[in-house]
DNA sequence: CATAATTTGTACGTATGTATG
DNA sequence: TCATACATACGTACAAATTAT
């Protein structure tokens, strides 16, 4: 790993473990340069990922401020999947129920979406995800196969990002992401607990690799209370 | 301006006007050295500038990639007021009505919402956001008027950040945002046409200035099917 | 298949500017 | 006025990934 990163992880677990409380000063870059034995670019780098992450700010003159946990822990920036996501928020009880995972051939649409030819072989996984007993996601997935191979019901009970990263070796760059309303389908209405709400919150996810291949459209379906987006955007 | 922006804009032009179309490489960073007089360091953070807005992906040992553009459009990445906002989406007819604009008391609520004192001056804003005709935002903004004086309804009726930013001369440093659905309240059925609909999409915002204190907090209410979210994410 | 050239990534050093107290 | 802290800019060197030879 970088050094840049090192240190920032460093800097990130004081924050976390409570060493350095919200609106403390962090040590000044001078002070950073001779405890992590590195330039000043270097020490910089660090404090700008954390920047990022939404752990402090800076303000020039001043210093370098921790921001209060609160909005770290709930916080999707970044590209973040439920796996991921719902291991933070802790004290919850989460299943996954895996309906359906087979191989299709493009239709018109996902030819298009994913600017393959039609016909071209698409991994297909719906999964309901249950929290505390309750089923309130609806998550259908659509993979080009040829990119993300091997996939099966196994996998996709656990996380299938860790399987693209650890198994297949392959680096994740960017997701587009969309997040709107739409009325119930029929199929939301079959798989998830809608308790008589008629519209669900659809987030929209096409993750793309570092080398610009669009390997992964997804949907993911939720009951309306038991939706929530933060982040913490920067001007 | 510092030279990296310069560059930065100069690059962003090129992509928004097409002479750099999506897909195609951006020039290395030495030739961008010799266009523009400058160092590698310099003309890396011009990149990484461009990277952070969503407008290229990098690959190392490859090069630079315009992203394509459909993305940038919709794009809400950092800190966009809805007058910034709905002036990119073009060929919609936005009016904003201005329901009240009041200097109230903090309730307990507000006051620990802005950690300060029970009683403190709060500037409150109504406004409904009227787009084609339709009423389909409730915005509910509350600022410390300490912080943020001189506001009334003629400031109300345009752009508040461009008040604060040229007017008050202050610099807004980052905003915590959370996005979840609601059941309607009485007051988003007399102020809105919901058309039968039972929730609203509530954008809440928190935000700060450069200096870390918190000056607003405001709740923006959406007609469901009106209410979109998109950005971009990177792992 | 091996090597070299190209391109981005990391790291160090130095100098000067700007904001704060 | 001065010291401190972050911001910008220039330069150098080597590493890692990719592509061309």
């Amino acid at each position: 790993m970088p050094k840049y990163l090192q240190i920032s992880q460093q800097l990130a677990a004081r924050i976390q473990d409570g060493s350095l409380p919200a609106e403390t000063k962090l040590p000044s870059e001078t002070e950073l340069m001779a405890e992590f034995s590195s330039s000043r670019g270097t020490v910089r780098k660090a404090i700008d990922a954390l920047l990022e992450k939404g752990f402090v700010r800076k303000q020039q003159g001043k210093g370098v401020f921790v921001l209060s946990q609160d909005a770290i822990e709930f916080q999707f920036n970044g590209i973040v999947s439920f796996s991921e996501a719902h291991q933070k928020m802790g004290q919850h009880e989460v299943e996954t129920d895996v309906l359906s995972c087979d191989v299709i051939d493009a239709t018109d649409e996902l030819a298009q979406l994913f600017s393959v030819k039609k016909g071209t072989s698409i991994t297909r996984i719906k999964r309901v995800r249950i929290i505390d007993g309750e089923r309130v996601i609806l998550d259908i997935n659509h993979f080009v196969t040829e990119l993300v191979p091997g996939l099966t019901s196994a996998v996709a009970s656990g996380s299938i990002y860790t399987y693209i990263e650890q198994t297949l070796n392959r680096q994740i760059s960017y997701a587009k992401r969309k997040i709107e309303a739409q009325p119930a389908t029929a199929e939301d209405r079959a798989q998830l607990d809608l308790e008589g709400t008629t519209h669900v919150i659809v987030i929209t996810n096409d993750t793309y690799y570092y080398e610009g291949q669009h390997f992964e459209h997804t949907e993911s379906r939720h009951r309306l209370d038991k939706f929530q987006f933060t982040d913490i955007a920067r001007r």
